[in-house]
DNA sequence: CGCGCGATTGAGTAATTTCAAATCTAGTGG
DNA sequence: CCACTAGATTTGAAATTACTCAATCGCGCG
């Protein structure tokens, strides 16, 4: 009983972080924030375990409640690159999948222990569908994830490996505590040992 | 009357190239396509002029009907890079500045004579609103442009420039009989001396 | 013919990678 | 509390890749 009731308390937490997310974008009643809440599945997962895995067909996309994951590349010469961190109020899923319906390029795992809500792509449709608010919070989100792709080219084109390392500290400070260094560097493309020489 | 009728003839060519484009994502009826349809307008543009212009707002998106343009950003030391290459029945616009309504940081510029078609974003929302196979047409294009951004992204993480040189000149044949390789190298991320030695 | 522009070549330099070794650090068990 | 270990980070040195600057080439066109 009193183990219910702290989940219950732990979950209207998560609901009002949620609904403030959301409210960021797009103006919800509360029946509506309520509709698409319901549609959301809260999940826990640990450490270095996975979300999505290369080859395996992507149903869902995930909206980051509190940790920190990683999406990562793994190249001819298994070598892992990273395509995205992802913490708090962050989305994360392969979309390239996802949209397409094909099979994952990426692993997606945690860096830390981490908690998430996700929907299914089909139930994403389906209140798209039903609500055009809704619907422009996606496309809003897809925009600004197009948007933040097409900068991060303009990075790697006009800039060398130690102004991209400046360029990242400034924007996210706090990743450089919560990530390890050879991380960061495969994220901006540098070796680690480059890297450490900054 | 002879210019009349070559001038109509020619729109309808320009109409049924459309209408294909757009079918071959969803399935308009007649009715539909001639409503989004009338939203556009055609425009004929000469080798090195602009549609787009850093610095000034962007209210249309664009797509090509013949010719062949660029997309370029310039950095801090004058250097432009080419964020896109757009030939036949590709869509090319600044999205970062058209979706958040704010000035482009982007100039785009006809490498050949071309001709476009082009819509404004308010006309763009509004038929997307209307008509939801519309809206599905935009959304698919939204998600396979932040595919290709993706796609870029990893092989900028994952290759050196030969490799980056063979991926573009497998991927775009054509492109390189049609453009100087100056501009080639520009959109690899390699100076022209460099590329001019594979 | 000669001009202009793009492409190529050469040579020196700078940036980055690679591989190997050394160092640091946090967590574990005694 | 200390020693030990595994993993992460740093450092060193050689090799590679790419850039820069300068000179040359090649070609179309007036």
């Amino acid at each position: 009983m009193h183990n219910f009731s702290f989940n219950l308390y732990h979950k209207n937490m998560i609901k009002a972080k949620f609904k403030k997310h959301i409210n960021e974008l797009v103006n919800l009643t509360d029946e509506e924030f309520e509709f698409m809440f319901s549609l959301f599945k809260q999940k826990s997962v640990k450490k270095f375990h996975y979300i999505i895995q290369e080859d395996e067909y992507v149903t869902k996309d995930y909206w980051i409640v509190k940790g920190l994951l990683k999406a990562t590349y793994t190249d001819q010469n298994g070598k892992n690159h990273i395509m995205q961190f992802a913490m708090e109020n962050w989305w994360i899923s392969d979309y390239q999948a996802l949209f397409n319906q094909t099979k994952s390029i990426l692993n997606i795992d945690c860096i830390e222990d981490s908690e998430v809500l996700y929907i299914t792509y089909n139930d994403r449709i389906k209140i798209c569908k039903e609500n055009h608010k809704i619907a422009n919070f996606f496309r809003l989100k897809v925009s600004y994830g197009y948007v933040a792709l097409q900068d991060r080219i303009l990075t790697l084109l006009t800039t060398n490996s130690k102004e991209r390392y400046d360029l990242l500290l400034k924007k996210y400070p706090k990743l450089f505590q919560r990530v390890p260094k050879s991380l960061i560097a495969s994220f901006l493309g540098v070796s680690r040992e480059t890297l450490s020489r900054f």
